[in-house]
DNA sequence: CGGTTCCTAAGC
DNA sequence: GCTTAGGAACCG
């Protein structure tokens, strides 16, 4: 009976988000009192209060997270991609990693946790589906919404579902990702199931096993149409060859791994459809990857030599330019050679 | 796009 | 004098 309630509770505070502990608590102690067991209890709960986790939900401007003060990474990031909150002129060149402000300075992390520890700081929310604003993509760089990756796997394999997670809302109108670290058991030699994981820096940041991510995709506002893929992604460094359907798991086996329900408020989850059967679930093979990257590196060189060198060390990977990228190209020439030009010009 | 490292100028 | 912030250069 009691539990019922406190699920209740549970699901109500989720869906609205207002729900607060004072609230919660009222509640709390209300259903105590109806089963007159808990005078001594209330009275404990006001004068010292109760263990707190640090896991409630935290909002920000485009994205929205639970921490694990044990760990320092985030446990869950949760965020909404559409085509117009895709566009826009926010760089993460301007951007820097820091602690979270709202997170305690005794549970947080810090970068030197990161430097020269071997790893990478990965981010959950990308920054990349922040473009639309300096600020939001300024908040994807707080640690709360970092974890410690593997170079090789941020850069390539990672890098490349979230950029299909980007690609899906050109045939999907809406879509949710939850994104978050692992820790998953191994099998010693001796059977024994144990977890075992670094921990790196002098706030002891908990180096994830896996990554896993959740997304669901809607076509049109109707409810039956919602797709849903789950992956476990080792944090590890993942070649061209493995297809991304090979890390699809089934949402109960994700929900029984993390210890957190997805997307609790769809109803009628047995309606899900299969992401990777509605859509490709396909990830950038090496050669449009690799083109794409040099679109990138084209778009942000500030001199001729750094220019040809790209596109020489393309070539030299026996890729040759697409039609965009050639166009790219030439245009960024054009705009370099008068820039070098002009600087040239005003000479003593 | 995802990152790091190096260098300089600002600021205490 | 030293530390910090931010841009430039570089790599996958």
């Amino acid at each position: 009976m009691a539990s019922h309630v406190i699920s209740v509770r549970f699901v109500s505070g989720f869906v609205f988000g207002v729900t607060s502990g004072v609230a919660a608590l009222k509640l709390y102690l209300y259903e105590e009192q109806k089963t007159d067991s808990g005078s001594s209890v209330h009275r404990l709960i006001e004068r010292f209060g109760l263990p707190q986790t640090g896991a409630e939900t935290r909002f920000y401007m485009n994205h929205v997270l639970s921490y694990d003060q044990t760990r320092r990474t985030p446990r869950w990031v949760q965020e909404h991609l559409s085509t117009h909150r895709l566009l826009g002129q926010a760089n993460r060149k301007h951007c820097r990693f820091k602690p979270d402000p709202s997170v305690p300075e005794l549970f947080t992390a810090h970068n030197e946790d990161y430097l020269r520890s071997g790893w990478s700081r990965g981010h959950m929310a990308p920054a990349g589906d922040n473009k639309i604003s300096e600020q939001a993509m300024a908040e994807t760089f707080y640690l709360s919404n970092i974890v410690p990756q593997n170079y090789e796997n941020n850069a390539g394999f990672w890098n490349r579902l979230e950029i299909y997670c980007r690609e899906l809302t050109q045939r999907f109108g809406d879509v949710w990702v939850v994104s978050g670290p692992l820790l998953l058991p191994q099998t010693q030699e001796n059977g024994r199931r144990t977890v075992c994981y670094q921990l790196i820096g002098k706030d002891d940041v908990a180096v994830p096993t896996h990554l896993y991510k959740v997304i669901l995709a809607q076509k049109d506002p109707s409810a039956d149409s919602l797709a849903l893929g789950a992956f476990v992604i080792p944090n590890a460094p993942i070649g061209f060859d493995r297809p991304l359907t090979e890390f699809e798991v089934s949402l109960g086996d994700l929900e029984r791994m993390s210890g957190l329900t997805f997307f609790p408020a769809v109803e009628r989850r047995e309606l899900l459809k299969n992401l990777c059967e509605e859509d490709s679930c396909q990830l950038m093979d090496f050669k449009r990857f690799t083109l794409y990257i040099s679109g990138r590196k084209v778009a942000s060189a500030r001199t001729l030599a750094r220019l040809e060198k790209i596109m020489t060390e393309l070539k030299d990977t026996g890729i040759t330019p697409d039609q965009y990228l050639s166009d790219l190209y030439l245009e960024k020439k054009r705009e370099l050679a008068e820039k070098e030009e002009r600087e040239k010009k005003p000479e003593p």
